[in-house]
RNA sequence: GCGGACGUGGCGGAAUGGCAGACGCGCGAGGCUUAGGACCUCGUGGGGAAACUCAUGGGGGUUCAAAUCCCUCCGUCCGCACCA
């Protein structure tokens, strides 16, 4: 009879939910392990993204529970956010009814693979009693002055009507829509997340279990800089520019400066200069550019002289003030010094305009010890200082410290660290967020929603239009309140949260998810934190790992966090994930799997033809977790061919196993129960088709093959619940317990020794495995098949590597 | 430009200094079969009749021994970037 994967899943799918598999009860005797992949946002359907990210993650999650782990693994759905709004315009439909309709949807989808998810924990960020918790957290940072509003130039969206957050903008186009951003001002609500640059830049360090590339994203993004700020007082000493540079070395080779024609000096500069009207024209012209054009690399850095000159404060030189589309406002000072004997920017823009040049570091290296005049290009490496004053020989390195500790002394300049973080933009003119809970008052100003008074909830009803502006501002009931200091009729921030916001603390939520007096409880947290493994996506490499990193370390600092670094954690009670693991994305001919490229393979049609369990093995024996998996149909096949093959063991079990075939399963436990630690899937699931090799060549008994399905079992858990109860096993096989191999079965009597000579291959032989090294050397020398190959030749040297091989060097 | 990952059969991939190509797909041969695209067994990197020999992007190095470590060049992917 043969595998009924239909009838099978539902019967354990349903057996599952019954019995509340899949509670995470929290109990002392048991080591604890959290286990999160990144939730989804409740499109509907899923995809064969959710599906191998889940996937890993179940089979972990499987793995540690069997193994008697303590297991939390939640799943909840990150629910606000645009689509629901589009699809309130397109269907006439309300974002809530939509969404919690998708969520039911989605949720059958994950059932249905048969993930071991706590479903009792289910949080949905766009209920009530969660984003609440989102507005408490505001007004926790509001206080603290780390939530403030601002004037700004933001990226604005055209095709989303709404702002975006620095890390939103991508190539110059919105994140979700790929429409090219436009600037505009508007006063806008952010979160200091720069108060918490150096602990978001220094904790990387502590986490080891982070991928190289996401802590080397992250640091970038940071982007920390040490330098020097220097002054530059202008030749009549009216203002005093500051200028920002990482190489003070240099600064005897400063020959002009520039600024970004947006720099608030600049106007006074050019006053009555006979350079005024071309600057302004030029101003005006940058100033039409958008950002995305002006920082497309490439283009001819423009500029145009002031008319003022400033003072290079280290030798009192008077130098030329520039303006130039290549010197930005938003990082440093605006300003910068040119040195374009040492950068290459500031040497193609001093070559286009004629500006003087200097050489202040000379290359070791002869070569290129040249007049300033007949560089090709700017020397950009290390040497020897020249015409640096009283630094004149003191390799660079050395006179950039001394140079700038000097400049400190005469108080000409500061040593400074600049960062390229940037405080977090999270108003959104949307309606499907949380609402920002802040009140507008004529007397009284800005003032916080009490906490009594949350959660403010969103009305049910907003019009759609499509067009732009908050749809919370039309709607009057919910604008229109009165102050909660005064009384006097006042206005509510119908602008609401990013959905960022949501996705930075849910981790913390499924701790205690029904919890009524605090965003989490802090005794669950305590018990459960940190998260010891989470999975998802790279594409969250910045993002939403960075902004959980911040609300985690604010927590912290409220008091509210104190897990401990027990279970082998180096990161402390700061840092929430202690190990993260990026998924490979799934492709179809080498591209992404999308809907716009047509090239999409619907998880359920798989399910409906082949099981739950055999897509589950596929994705996991086609790639390892972290590669970019290839969809190939024939894969399914093989997959679905092994599961086959296993099924059939059932038919011709023995009585006792073959003493072979039990050496091969402890060996088989011990390499299974290894790669699944190390989330080696793929290698472990080779193991387990070697070892149904070996059954089928020297038969199993029983006990074998029980063993063999447990191991089996975190991957195709329906098809090895099956099984186990058709050995006659009255209770699941999750409560089996993870099978422990003998490390006696593991010693091998006999071994094979390869023998080399000069480090090639040249003969093998099977030797008792204890067998010492003279009697060894004696058998090696008496091989036939050495004779040719050694001749008569002295043997130099003899290596052996025990239990493996010997080299003879002659 | 800076930072990171990577490059192995026809394909997905294995091997983290010690027998290159585990496991699977595909392909070939045989068996079973009325038949099969089901199942079972065997074979399957290149050259060579064979003994052997050549092979892990190219070149160089370290080592008794290198896919693995180091240098260099080439290429692919990802992140950041007129970043001062």
């Amino acid at each position: 009879m043969s595998y009924n994967f239909k009838q099978s899943e539902e019967k354990w799918q349903k057996m599952w939910r019954e019995t509340g598999a899949f509670r995470a009860e929290f109990s002392g005797d048991k080591p604890k392990y959290y286990l999160l992949e990144m939730f989804p946002y409740p499109s509907g359907k899923i995809h064969m993204g959710h599906v191998r990210n889940y996937t890993i993650g179940d089979v972990a999650a499987r793995f540690k529970l069997t193994q008697g782990f303590n297991v939390l693994h939640p799943m909840g759905f990150d629910a606000f956010g645009q689509p629901a709004e589009n699809a309130a315009i397109k269907n006439k439909t309300k974002p809530d009814t939509w969404t919690h309709k998708c969520i039911e949807e989605m949720k059958r989808e994950l059932q249905k693979m048969g993930f071991s998810y706590d479903w009792e924990r289910q949080v949905s960020t766009c209920d009530a009693d969660y984003y609440k918790w989102n507005q408490w957290i505001f007004l926790k940072m509001f206080e603290r002055g780390l939530a403030y509003k601002k004037a700004s130039n933001v990226n604005w969206c055209p095709a989303c009507l709404t702002t975006l957050a620095n890390e939103e903008v991508i190539d110059g186009g919105c994140w979700r829509c790929h429409t090219k951003i436009e600037q505009k001002d508007l006063e806008q609500w952010y979160l200091k997340i720069t108060e918490y640059k150096e602990r978001l830049l220094e904790d990387l360090l502590l986490l080891k279990d982070w991928p190289e590339r996401v802590l080397a994203m992250q640091s970038n993004w940071i982007g920390r800089s040490q330098g020097v700020e220097i002054y530059f007082r202008t030749k009549d000493n009216s203002k005093a520019i500051p200028v920002f540079t990482t190489r003070a070395d240099t600064i005897f080779g400063a020959t002009y400066i520039v600024l970004a024609p947006e720099h608030p000096f600049v106007k006074e500069l050019i006053r009555g200069k006979p350079e005024e009207k071309e600057a302004l024209k030029f101003i005006d012209k940058v100033a039409k550019e958008s950002k995305v054009v002006r920082s497309s690399s490439d283009v001819k850095k423009e500029g145009i002289f002031t008319g003022s000159y400033a003072v290079n404060p280290v030798n009192n030189e008077t130098i030329p003030i520039w303006l130039a589309d290549y010197v930005l406002m938003d990082y440093g000072t605006g300003a910068i010094m040119a040195v374009p004997t040492h950068d290459q920017r500031d040497f193609l823009f001093a070559k286009e305009h004629g500006l003087p040049m200097r050489i202040v570091i000379q290359p070791s290296d002869s070569s290129h010890q040249l007049p300033a005049e007949e560089l090709k290009e700017a020397y950009e490496g290390d040497g020897i200082q020249v015409n640096s004053g009283q630094f004149d020989g003191l390799p660079n390195q050395e006179a950039k410290v001394k140079i700038a500790e000097w400049m400190e002394k005469e108080s000409i300049g500061k040593i400074e660290t600049h960062w390229r973080l940037r405080d977090w933009l999270i108003s959104r003119q949307r309606y499907w967020g949380t609402p920002i809970p802040v009140i507008y008052c004529v007397k009284c100003g800005t003032v916080p929603v009490p906490y009594k008074d949350l959660p403010v909830e969103l009305p049910e009803d907003a019009p759609f239009t499509g067009e732009g502006g908050s749809p919370l501002s039309k709607v009057k009931e919910f604008v229109n309140t009165n102050c909660p200091k005064c009384g006097s009729s006042a206005r509510r921030e119908t602008d609401t949260m990013a959905t960022f916001f949501d996705s930075s603390w849910y981790f913390l939520r499924f701790c205690s998810p029904r919890f009524f007096d605090g965003p989490f409880n802090e005794n669950d947290a305590k018990l459960w934190m940190p998260v010891d493994q989470y999975i998802g996506g790279i594409e969250h490499a910045i993002l939403h790992l960075l902004y959980s990193r911040f609300f985690t370390k604010f927590f912290k600092d409220l008091g509210m966090l104190n897990f401990s670094a027990e279970g082998g954690c180096a990161c402390g009670a700061e840092e929430p994930f202690k190990r993260l693991l990026t998924q490979g994305m799934v492709l179809k001919d080498g591209e992404v799997m999308s809907k716009s490229r047509g090239n999409i393979v619907d998880p359920d049609s798989i399910i409906k033809n082949y099981g739950a369990d055999t897509l589950r093995l596929f994705i996991l024996f086609a790639a390892p977790p972290e590669t970019e998996l290839e969809w190939d149909e024939r894969g399914i096949e093989g997959a679905n061919k092994f599961l086959n093959r296993v099924w059939r063991i059932r038919e011709n079990l023995k009585e006792t196993a073959d003493p072979e075939l039990i050496r091969i399963l402890h060996r088989s436990i011990k390499k299974v129960t290894e790669d699944f630690e190390g989330f080696k899937f793929n290698t472990a699931i080779a193991t387990l088709m070697e070892l149904t090799n070996a059954v089928y060549s020297f038969g199993a008994d029983k006990e074998v093959f029980g063993k063999l399905i447990i191991l089996l079992s975190p991957i195709a858990p329906h098809f090895c619940e099956e099984l186990w109860v058709s050995l006659g096993n009255k209770s699941s096989i999750i409560k089996a317990g993870w099978p422990q191999y003998d490390p006696a079965q593991l010693v091998e009597d006999v071994i094979t020794l390869v023998i080399q000579v000069n480090g090639k291959v040249r003969s093998k032989i099977d030797i008792p495995a204890d067998m010492e090294e003279s009697q060894l050397k004696e058998l090696v020398y008496r091989d036939e098949k050495l004779k040719q190959w050694l001749q008569d030749k002295p043997v130099k040297n003899f290596i052996l590597v025990p239990k493996k091989l010997v080299n003879l060097v002659i």
